[in-house]
DNA sequence: GCCTGTGAAGACGTTCACAGCA
DNA sequence: TGCTGTGAACGTCTTCACAGGC
């Protein structure tokens, strides 16, 4: 497919969407739902969705709206969610755990395929999956056995960007890093972070402004 | 103060060059940065910083940079983080637990002031910290006595929503909302949400282009 | 010479407003 | 009539380029 000039922002509203979505479809309505409505739901311009699906084709009827499920499979479809992502997880504290125990995850399709740690005492535990915990030092060759696409990072941050530099090495072509700070980047590896520490001095501006 | 025009952008990157401030500060080399090599170590462009600083005042010294204490101490006041801020956290899953156990939280400044689930199995028992686990019922009483300004949302999707509405009767500020839903808003209480599903799915969508 | 501060230019994203079609 | 699809207008954010000062 083409590089394109997709606004990042799109993509991040696509997801939004299609949750909006499987809660219609869940809850069982009308099939239909129009641009203002889902606009609603998201908390978004009806214009803003309209103009984010112009970007892939035409997906509604005019006089009528969207049909759910469609638009759901359509959207899915764009971001890559018609096939199974392989993930591989570094750093099984609390919030390593929690992201494998996570239901969502395994509903979307993406499936943890291996679990490292650094502490000699994880080592060969059984998380509730199934899934067992390796030692950091054989990150690489189990990445390529497991065949890993996308790592995720769920170390202290002195260590991730060291994780992040192995991670470069198998390589994977995605890393989702919850560690607070900005990793070097690779050629070929998309990063994403995902930063509570940022979001939560965010709400410290706007609170300490009114 | 005053609601001003400043990019929400704007936030969050100050955020971040708090952060690369920090690091500079722990490794102790010269007490002077450049917006050149700070916009390097954060990943932006040069004038980007200088721009977002201005909004702000002027921080640095032509000819030679920015005092990298002073600079963070600067920031860390725009931000509202030169006072601590009390958390209130729902939901003591393994997430949950996580960002109580979370270092960097208390370092900025952050208490967690009251953990509440709705489990009755929970309730009473003490997290590390000696902080007990209150029964989600009595949410607005304790979160009132405990002057909570934030809510924390780490409850499963279907549960934030009513949370989100007893913290609007508290009321909080501010809620970090962990769970993948699109909150209805409330004036006078600001909404962040951290949304590692939404993360995921753009990585999937980056990867399955290329 | 070096680096900040900043107006102006440019790029980008969002919203409007209406044409097109069921 | 109702709602999508979309060019054009608008507003916002980023980058450039250079003036100002150490």
């Amino acid at each position: 497919m083409k590089a394109s000039k997709i606004p990042a922002a799109t993509i991040t509203r696509l997801s939004i969407y299609s949750r909006a979505l499987e809660n219609l479809l869940t809850q069982g309505g009308a099939p239909v739902v129009s641009s203002k409505r889902l606009a609603e739901l998201c908390g978004v311009n009806p214009a803003q969705i309209r103009k984010d699906l112009a970007y892939f084709g035409q997906f509604g009827v005019r006089g009528v709206g969207y049909y759910i499920k469609e638009l759901l499979f359509d959207i899915r479809k764009i971001l890559g969610l018609n096939k199974d992502w392989n993930l591989a997880i570094v750093g099984m504290g609390n919030l390593g755990c929690a992201l494998v125990a996570h239901q969502n995850f395994a509903k979307q399709g993406y499936r943890f395929v291996c679990a490292f740690d650094a502490d000699p005492n994880k080592i060969g535990h059984k998380l509730a999956t199934g899934l067992e915990i390796s030692p950091v030092q054989d990150l690489i060759e189990v990445c390529r056995e497991t065949k890993a696409e996308i790592g995720v990072i769920c170390t202290p941050p002195e260590r991730a960007q060291e994780i992040a530099n192995r991670f470069y090495q198998v390589p994977v072509s995605g890393i989702l890093n919850f560690a607070p700070v900005q990793l070097q980047t690779c050629e070929g590896c998309k990063i994403e972070n995902v930063d509570f520490t940022v979001k939560l001095d965010n709400l410290a501006y706007y609170l300490s402004m009114s």
